[in-house]
DNA sequence: TCTTCGGTGCGAACACTGTACGCATGACGG
DNA sequence: CCGTCATGCGTACAGTGTTCGCACCGAAGA
């Protein structure tokens, strides 16, 4: 003890023993967690590994010990947040109920986590994490069972469908948000310039006519997502045998 | 004469006289094209407003007198991109064929400006520049001429499966491009990572097995697109009328 | 028990970024 | 000839991702 003192100043004994169980220690898991968290809250612009840091009472880059850079964390979390996507076991009776509860719950994660499409629209798909490993296997386990002889290109076909909707939409509720007002209201305000943009071009001058009445935008974007859904799969089983 | 070279030293009047033919000025237009090449040549992470004026001949700060802000630059030039998409006038004879020729269209545009994909998932399609607009319009035209009663389903059904299926395509390019390897040498490579992520999920592992004698991967993705938009198209022409 | 050592956190620094501000200057209308 | 206005730009600020070297810890070896 005396000679403990000798070497260091009193005050930092009591720091350190303090200190070792208020820490839980700064894991790959922890930062990714948090920083999925700060994603989901904050957007994806307001990341950054100062920010990250600080909110787990660290130092910016004392993060680059456990990841080795900004674009490695983002695909640890697209990999985290893969997880979510609940698709059905390819023993599903009725294949086409299975396919769509799949597509309904990409679509949920992708609007529970709206960074996401951004990172999509630079990176795609290529990540070779684990949980999106297992989703593209329970996929084409799913298309497999229900008797597709090619089944990556009808995979690909709703993926890239169900993708396009899902980030188009995402892109919209970020931008709603960013505006601060309600879905409803950010519409409201826009449709003076909609309308004008659209002078001049009938078809859609009539579109906005028309669908100005309307109150639920989530209702909407509900009911064509299904119908989407709904059209590609009617392709689709037209080209199961018999 | 004189009295102007009483006012100004003698080389400044011959400076001017050089400059004005030699500068076009700086226009917005000017600056949205050079941002365009630029995007395209070195890709989005590569364009700074430093950089830009730079190859302008220009400051850095000088931007900002015909540019809001760099976002709106972006918006600028996805609106002078979505000039390039060919969309077939309404009076075509064979719905499915002008529909295939605008999304092949829409997809050789987003090919060759793979930075689109990225400014899609942050902002969407939600800019209401008048060369979207007047896209948004011949689609619009061409559905309710082939006969579809509400037509905007069917547009944003085909729009969405389009949109999935480019970004995708485009971000794996860009990915292949900052490799710097050719295409099928950057699968080559990645191969081995891959297969060993495919690891005990049956499907993935045999998909792979199976595609690695595959030599063209240009002619793989024209197939793949063209696929999906036939199941599409197929799926659409289900809810014609009669 | 003392010493070495690998792993972890962090402060400082570097090269950038987008953009606000204020000054210079040149063209133009009175 | 003189003001006004639009345009260009130098400077500055607050941030960004990332590198480097130092400080320190717990554990392993002598």
């Amino acid at each position: 003890m005396a000679a403990k003192a000798k070497t260091n100043p009193i005050p930092s004994v009591w720091a350190r023993q303090q200190r070792e169980p208020a820490q839980p220690a700064l894991s790959q898991a922890a930062i990714v967690g948090e920083a999925v968290a700060m994603l989901d809250a904050e957007g994806i612009e307001a990341l950054s590994m100062r920010k990250l840091g600080a909110r787990l009472n660290a130092g910016a880059t004392s993060l680059y010990r456990h990841v080795a850079t900004k674009d490695e964390l983002m695909e640890l979390a697209v990999d985290a947040v893969a997880a979510e996507i609940v698709v059905p076991a390819a023993d599903s009776p009725d294949w086409r109920a299975a396919v769509t509860e799949a597509a309904v719950s990409f679509r949920a994660t992708a609007l529970r986590h709206p960074w996401l499409s951004s990172v999509l629209g630079q990176a795609g798909l290529a990540y070779l994490g684990p949980n999106l490993m297992s989703f593209s296997e329970r996929l084409a386990a799913l298309f497999t069972a229900a008797g597709f002889p090619e089944p990556s290109g009808a995979i690909d076909t709703v993926l890239s469908y169900v993708i396009g909707m899902s980030t188009t939409e995402a892109a919209w509720l970020t931008t709603v948000a960013r505006s601060g007002e309600t879905e409803a209201g950010f519409i409201a305000r826009l449709m003076p310039a909609a309308r004008q943009a659209a002078a001049g071009h009938d078809h859609l001058a009539e579109a906005y006519a028309a669908g100005a009445e309307d109150i639920d935008p989530v209702r909407i974007r509900d009911d064509k997502f299904a119908y989407g859904l709904d059209v590609v799969l009617d392709g689709l089983s037209l080209r199961l045998p018999r």
